[in-house]
DNA sequence: CGAGCCTTTGATTATGGTCAAGCGCTGTGG
DNA sequence: CCACAGCGCTTGACCATAATCAAAGGCTCG
């Protein structure tokens, strides 16, 4: 289940955006040492589940997953979306236990961290504590704007700003932010901005139409960037996703 | 501005819920010694506005804020209400600003750390740095879940949610968590819901009548706990308001 | 090639928002 | 101590945004 590999994070491309950042470069051995690599997750397994023991913190090395929680009464809330460098489950150190899940969208590669590990990390190198600080406090942040979106913003600036941000999340990953693949579906945004399907498919359909987006499926590309941050209204911090 | 007072955490009132929790008798002078007391902060009159340098963490002594994050248009969304025991101003370590202002809905007194010593302190006792990377991690599952409010809860689901969950957070208080007084006002409910002041207005209206609370300006009884609870639907996770 | 899921589109409805007016605290100054 | 100003709260009438219900078309994968 577990298997080591030669991969090192001194040679990761999301050196910058993962746990290394900020770790001197003759301490980053340190880490290597404890970062373990897991076989990849299949399109729609959870790498762990609510209520699981929590044991691990989890980056994510390539593909994506939703982070769902799930309610009492069994409605279902998508609560973030993790992608490449994303770290998960520091939501969980608190009580030992997962609070939400977290679903492979696609065939999904991650690193995990025990984190017995990470706490002693964090004892001995001020730098990596004071990074994991930051990587929590983005979160923090972040949920803020979030709570302002929902609680705020129309459906279609809901959605605009989600594009934006995914859009902005792949330009940090150094990849193309106007013309990308949206690894979930439909359903999954509209169940994380608090929207039904048909909504976000009608408002899709309208940028379409009006020239800001094109979109074959699932394959996305931003034509008008500008039109769609007026439309956006607002500027959601495009860090860490989830937590 | 600042004054150091002869009030030992030792012999605080909130030594459980707030940073204290978790560090052991013969540690706590250390913190102690780096925690200054401040003079109240008048209700209406800001402990820190969005954008100002990031110094000092927060403890509330007594009283309460809210925290409120203004959009780029100008909106504002109130993110959640501190309340005695409370920390603030996690959210500003990644950046060194504050994403949020605080401001006082009553007579309020706050004890004031400096984030450095916070981090030096980190550093050395392994105790405190837990406590604190738990008190961060509960902020983050706590977010979760008023997402999951936000995202798919009816008007009168989500008010029920909010009282049940502010007489929780009074019972962790020892205080009585069936009559207390809601120090914000209508209007700032319905903003941290994301409803209107006539909704909230209505709704409570209509549990009144329902025998379910009594309410007189903002002096709350919960009659039927039970009966709340059952329209909530949802437990929220009473724990760390804001951050 | 077919099953099943994802997506789109349309018709209708409902929840909560907007606009508007009046009441009632609270605190201040005469 | 009372009067008045101002803000906070309540209530009503009407409206709009997005939800719901329904049906059909289009990928994807076995």
């Amino acid at each position: 289940m577990t298997l080591r590999t030669t991969q090192a994070c001194e040679q990761c491309t999301l050196r910058e955006l993962c746990l290394p950042l900020g770790l001197p470069e003759n301490e980053l051995w340190q880490l290597d040492e404890i970062v373990q690599q897991r076989r990849p997750i299949a399109k729609g397994a959870a790498l762990f589940t609510m209520g699981s023991p929590f044991e691990h913190l989890y980056a994510v090395r390539t593909g994506a997953l939703k982070i769902v929680l799930i309610g009492d009464d069994g409605t279902e809330q998508i609560t973030g979306f993790a992608l490449s460098g994303d770290l998960l489950g520091l939501d969980a150190i608190h009580d030992g236990t997962h609070p939400v899940s977290a679903v492979a969208l696609e065939s999904t590669s991650v690193c995990a961290v025990p984190y017995s590990h990470v706490d002693n990390l964090s004892g001995r190198l001020p730098t990596f504590r004071q990074h994991l600080m930051c990587v929590m406090s983005r979160g923090l942040a972040h949920d803020e704007s979030l709570h302002a979106l929902l609680g705020q913003r129309t459906a279609e600036q809901r959605l605009a700003t989600f594009l934006i941000t995914l859009s902005e999340r792949h330009r940090a990953r150094g990849l193309a932010a106007d013309h990308f693949h949206l690894p979930m579906s439909r359903a999954d945004i509209a169940n994380h901005l608090g929207l039904t399907q048909e909504t976000i498919s009608r408002l899709l359909t309208q940028m379409r139409q009006q020239g800001v987006i094109s979109l074959h499926t699932r394959d996305l590309k931003i034509l008008a960037p500008e039109t769609l941050r007026g439309t956006a209204g607002v500027t959601l911090d495009p860090a860490a996703s989830s937590a």
